[in-house]
DNA sequence: ATGAGTGTGTAGTATTAATTACACATGCTA
DNA sequence: TAGCATGTGTAATTAATACTACACACTCAT
């Protein structure tokens, strides 16, 4: 698998193919980062950023916020939050679905969201 | 509910009663911190200490770790892998569960334990 | 009444994470 | 060919996090 850097910049270069404004300057400039800093993310020089800059490039280049989080070694601190509110709980629940495939966990999803309860 | 220090200082108390060995300053050595900063901790002068810290604390006053964790916030590193291991699909049962009922969420662990898959 | 053990105050430090500032060389484009 | 935009190198700084060190006053058993 790609490191973070490497999967942003590939994600990065191919939406700049069609729109130049996604160069590495401009796409900095809009998450609020110095190009420099992007720079050396982008080649894993520099550690990946932030929750909060990570949140922002996801936005910006369209890609999914906790995958990318999950590339940068971190969880969402909104995901975070529910576990801590019961945390027994969702504690035992985690530690027992780890070896469950995952096609068992998508139906009970399917499950929860279709109201069966 | 109490914050974490509080929850802390009442465990060690309660123990000290029966085990005069559960002093602050025992208490501390067997952590492995300075009985100061046990101390500041206890009376929520300081944050709640690092992760390593307090799972070592629930080891010594005997308390379940992940809601000691929960109390200061955090949530063990290896729940986090866990999710971070397959992401979207964890976020979504996360996501989803936020609302659920304790009950509901049992009868799947019971389920999954159970191996009904 | 002294020595060991108790909890706590003040002050400071170490480490890591997360970034900025600025300069430089290259390439496109009007 | 001048100007603007591109990506990148070097160096430094900021801002949390997570503690330690040491001294002091009190209590309690011997």
């Amino acid at each position: 698998m790609l490191h973070f850097g490497e999967h942003i910049r590939q994600a990065r270069e191919a939406l700049q193919e069609q729109d130049r404004t996604f160069s590495l300057r401009q796409v900095a400039a809009r998450v609020g980062i110095e190009p420099a800093y992007l720079s050396k993310i982008e080649r894993g020089i520099f550690q990946p950023p932030s929750e909060d800059v990570i949140v922002k490039l996801a936005g910006v280049l369209g890609e999914d916020k906790d995958v990318l989080l999950a590339l940068a070694g971190k969880l969402s601190s909104d995901l975070q939050q529910i576990i801590i509110q019961r945390p027994k709980l969702f504690a035992e629940l985690l530690r027992q679905l780890r070896e469950v495939p995952d096609y068992a966990i998508l139906r009970v999803v399917r499950e929860v969201r279709d109201g069966q309860w």
